[in-house]
DNA sequence: GGGCTGACAGATATTGAAATCTGTCAGCTG
DNA sequence: CAGCTGACAGATTTCAATATCTGTCAGCCC
């Protein structure tokens, strides 16, 4: 519509391919949308992404990647390992249960394209899983924590918690009762995790 | 087809649905094929059954007991709890994957059914977390596990070990690794009931 | 010439008319 | 008369014709 006269980058095709999915959903959100609302012929936006399925990957990786940037400030913290560990686990459930309250449509546009996704949702579960490992690793200098090997432990603390930051599960959310769920599980991970 | 002269019970027709939806799958099943397989009109399946709903969520309730009903002999076992427990997690895990890998349709069929049943998996699961807290008292018991509350245990324990059991894991289960994984969660789990 | 356009072929989605299904019930049948 | 049938109304599903979309590319424009 209204034909911006700047340059066309990849950073603005997804940018209005955001907005496209917004508005239309996974299912009828097309590129001939997309360069619609950039002003340019559909033609131009293949110019930057080889297919449709890699222009959805690309917006789903900034997603993901944004998700675990939120997180990955806790990593470093100067708290004890412990309670780390907790704050991290709360602040993952807390954005997801975030995301998906506010606006349960674009979740669910999301969670479609995560489905799609080749990669991408791979490489977020390491990403966090790696922060995860970072945490224990700290926990077990201070002699918090006791495990061979922190990876794998991190790996089974991030699978035990699924039910609280695995969309799958989103809708169980806001049910009455999953905070004392939560905090249960987190309390049977963590004393796992103790010598 | 062949119209078997025997009197028409609710079991009869219970063990239709399953051939039907085995053979059509949850989409194409109707209870017109229901009748059809078993000789007889569509009306009088419904002197049975009130909608369609209800002998779909029937045939799921059957379906989820007998899964339950094979697990029960477990909790009973003369075996240590902390031992007890790795096998009934182990033999939920397995029975689960064993469902899913030997016939992964019909599986995909009862995953839909269960989506639609109302109460049945609701009570499925408290059935399944109700044995689970037999065993975590029995350890209690005998001072091999340590908790104020072994209900609220058994579920932190059945949401943690969920992606060996949830069904949304289903296609999860089959790649290399996930043995280990089972072990790690498991083994964090028990730890985390110990003293 | 680098970036964009727009027409094109094949694949996919939409639409509305026709077919089938669900749930009811008056009446048949043994 | 208890249990079953089959025709019916409204809801849902199928199917095929039609429209739209994806991905390519020769050529245009700045």
């Amino acid at each position: 519509m209204a034909p911006t006269s700047e340059i066309l980058t990849a950073e603005r095709i997804l940018e209005a391919t955001e907005e496209v999915l917004r508005r239309h959903g996974p299912a009828k959100a097309t590129v001939v949308d997309v360069a619609r609302a950039l002003g340019v012929s559909h033609g131009s936006v293949y110019r930057h992404f080889r297919t449709k399925a890699a222009l959805r990957e690309a917006v789903t990786k900034r997603w993901l990647d944004r998700t675990s940037g939120e997180l990955s400030g806790i990593v470093a913290g100067g708290s004890a390992p412990e309670a780390r560990l907790r704050d991290w686990l709360a602040a993952l459930f807390a954005a997801k249960r975030r995301k998906a309250g506010d606006d349960p449509e674009l979740f669910a546009t999301y969670m479609v394209l995560t489905d799609e996704a080749g990669t991408a949702v791979g490489e977020h579960i390491t990403d966090l899983t790696t922060q995860l490992a970072r945490i224990i690793e700290a926990g077990v200098e201070t002699g918090s924590f006791t495990t061979t090997d922190p990876e794998a432990s991190a790996r089974a603390v991030f699978q035990a918690t699924g039910r609280f930051h695995d969309p799958c599960y989103a809708r169980e959310w806001e049910q009455p009762g999953v905070e004392g769920e939560f905090e249960a599980v987190v309390e049977l991970v963590v004393r796992g995790l103790h010598a």
